[in-house]
DNA sequence: TGTTCTCATTCGGTATACCGTTTTAGTATA
DNA sequence: TATACTAAAACGGTATACCGAATGAGAACA
């Protein structure tokens, strides 16, 4: 997907791994990024490590300083509130755009349903469950909502992640109940309108907006 | 080389100076954009320049190819639609959003009406336009709307920039037109409801997108 | 004439060095 | 003890240097 000078780059390595890091909770909300201490931790030079640090900015992750220092963000409810804002506003177009092409070869989805459903680690029902909902974006053919669901995505994979960690979020519950969710879905991109994948898409995250408690404050 | 000790990081300067270029036309599509060439014109070192262009990249002005040259976009009719579609995914809401705080206070919308009334150039007109539709996403509340926003405005301003020096797009009859729709939507916004303001934006954004004529192949 | 091979040049990726600013820690003073 | 001051360390912004890969022009050959 990203072909620019950082791709298979030490950069898109560093922003790689400091994602994951981020996702994973293991760098926590506030922790300082020095260019220094994080090239020689990742074994890199600090121009890498810089272009890294905007890379994340630019997803959510990582905060700047007025002066210029960065730092891991930190997470509010606020947060996921404009999430899902801009979820019920970009994905239900994305599913009607997306519904020809469904149509015609639903296979990427029905392989991310198999793939969900033997997943055992709840992180990995998550990056699944957001693939579901990039393939359809990615297929709406629209270059730039699938650019813009990107620049949310890790932030999404980040805050819901955080559920899991403080809450029992994912559940095996909860696993059956994305499942089913996604199955109606994939039915309605193989046997009805784009307004009913619009419908659908709209109310799936309708309803996940509203299940999903509010993350505590980490203050 | 020449160091000016106080302007705020030479990358920013830099972006903004290609991206000014590359939206009024003085760079056309498809230029190479060397990084050591345009340092030097410039006046700056490579390091800025290279944040600057990855900078660009991202708001669409600027594509990289596989191995990592910069070259200034080539706009198809497929990006205005592509944009279009954003625009009426998003500003609708942001309207439904922004309503409450600009019914209290819709003074930064008024201001951008006198200003349009008294703009004479043709990309002042346009870039008024689009400081309009951004107050009124900054009105919203949703800092990841306008951080979308922002990454699509360059793109547009540089199309609709295309639009007027290719054909006489934003005639005096057509920046009256925009003074007329925006001054309508400035009263729901004053008088009306949030779902008033929501409906109102989403014609507005459907009568510009049937309008505007597609872009002539700039080859 | 057209094609392929080769080599010099260009270009981007990365590391390192330098400089001015910010931060911080330590000390002195009230 | 709390506060203000000062100097050293840390840090980020930028410039420059080096290297490998990609590019393109010219020569050799079919």
């Amino acid at each position: 997907m990203r072909t620019s000078p950082l791709s298979s780059s030490l950069s898109e390595a560093a922003a790689t791994r400091l994602r994951a890091e981020i996702v994973s909770g293991e760098l926590p909300s506030g922790s300082r990024l020095a260019e220094a201490a994080v090239a020689q931790r990742l074994g890199v030079s600090r121009v890498p490590v810089r272009e890294a640090l905007v890379l994340l900015e630019r997803e959510g992750l990582v905060e700047f300083t007025p002066t210029g220092r960065a730092c891991v963000k930190e997470l509010s409810p606020r947060d996921f509130e404009e999430l899902y804002v801009l979820r019920l506003a970009l994905e239900p177009v994305a599913a009607r755009l997306a519904a020809p092409a469904l149509k015609a070869d639903s296979s990427s989805l029905m392989a991310n349903l198999q793939a969900t459903r033997r997943a055992k680690e709840l992180a990995e029902v998550t990056a699944l469950d957001l693939d579901f909902h990039q393939l359809i974006i990615a297929a709406s053919g629209n270059s730039r909502l699938l650019r813009l669901w990107c620049s949310l995505r890790s932030e999404l994979e980040w805050w819901l992640g955080g559920l899991q960690r403080s809450k029992q979020i994912y559940s095996h519950a909860t696993k059956s109940e994305t499942l089913a969710s996604h199955g109606e879905i994939v039915r309605a991109f193989r046997t009805g309108t784009p307004a009913d994948c619009e419908r659908l898409m709209r109310s799936h995250i309708l309803f996940w907006r509203e299940w999903l408690p509010p993350m505590p404050d980490p203050s």
